[in-house]
DNA sequence: TATGTTGTGAACCGACCGTTTCAGAACCAC
DNA sequence: GTGGTTCTGAAACGGTCGGTTCACAACATA
């Protein structure tokens, strides 16, 4: 069988995802993974292969144990009416706890989508699928909230969910004020009867 | 005095904003923008002194030369109640052309804003001021286009204005149909009567 | 024409980039 | 134990990074 690895993947993974979300696919130095991950880079090339490897594993770790719990009761086969107040208020506090890497720096896939690296294939489709996903979560909360609603108002509502998130992501690592007035406006939006 | 320049300022900068939109301040190499310049690079920090200055002058003209002339009808004395309408059509028709830097890599300062460089507290402030300027040209055109409505109906839709405008910005690169769909969405409020 | 100033090209700087190599350590099966 | 396989640390790879240096070209002035 041969030695055994003196690491947990998914802690090495979740390590990386940390770096990869902070600095970015190409600001995230091999030297700084290895610091993160506890690995020496010889560890990393021979489990992922190559950095691009390591960043794939980390986008799908970013997919499977942010984005989705997170998502969850929006895409469960009974979605509550405050399911998508709580998600977006639960967004916007966790976009004002500093040091927090979301309030720092915003969303790992929307932040690939604006670098150089957002021009890869596979990262398009990724990132694109996600922005499905969310539109997709949110236009079920939108209709478990406002049911008697007519069918264009409840997707306009839900392309304005999807925008101010997306919106709020861009723009945290900058200007966090103005990332939580979006969610605002879209919560304000989903008060009112 | 001393030997004539022989480039012309302005052009530089336009070459190099180019560039940085492109591919980012971290990601644009000094060589591509001696070539995108015609410029050699002591030529450049010559004139510009570092790289970071240079592009500090490229975000200028980015603000004045790109997206100030499309705001104006917007910040005008007079607002016409089509011209938020003539805007964000207008963006989406542009997000469309392939090859034009907008479709292909959004706008410089979501890039910028979604980037390493975002930490910086004079960028910072810069994309803070820039959300906050089409705010508010937004905010002045929905006022043009509704006079009649409530003045927190109004200020959500101009909400739902910028956040379409920064999502879409920060999706095109990978997700043109999704960018164009948050356009489209606001698009069909601002019709509605 | 002589002088002082400014722009330009080429060569070079140390630092860092992602990646590879390789010897040896740690484990399994026999 | 022995052999075969896998993981690990250190060192090194060529290439590129942003930035500097310097000799010289080109101009304005006197």
């Amino acid at each position: 069988m041969g030695r055994t690895p003196a690491y947990e993947a998914d802690r090495v993974v979740r390590a990386a995802r940390e770096v990869f979300w902070r600095a970015g696919y190409e600001g995230a130095s091999v030297p700084a993974l290895e610091h993160a991950t506890g690995l020496n880079r010889s560890s990393i090339y021979h489990a992922f292969g190559s950095k691009r490897g390591l960043f794939d594993a980390a986008v799908q770790s970013y997919l499977d144990d942010v984005v989705r719990p997170r998502l969850r009761p929006l895409v469960a086969p009974d979605v509550v009416p405050d399911a998508i107040v709580t998600y977006l208020s639960g967004l916007r506090a966790a976009l004002g706890r500093e040091g927090e890497v979301q309030a720092t720096s915003g969303c790992l896939l929307v932040n690939t989508s604006c670098a150089p690296i957002g021009d890869d294939d596979a990262v398009r489709r990724t990132v694109a699928d996600y922005r499905a996903e969310l539109r997709a979560a949110f236009g079920r909360g939108v209709d478990a909230r406002f049911p008697g609603r007519d069918a264009a108002g409840r997707a306009h509502l839900a392309d304005a969910c999807t925008s101010a998130v997306v919106s709020a992501f861009a723009l945290v690592r900058v200007d966090p004020d103005g990332a939580r007035a979006a969610l605002d406006s879209v919560l304000a939006l989903l008060a009112t009867a």
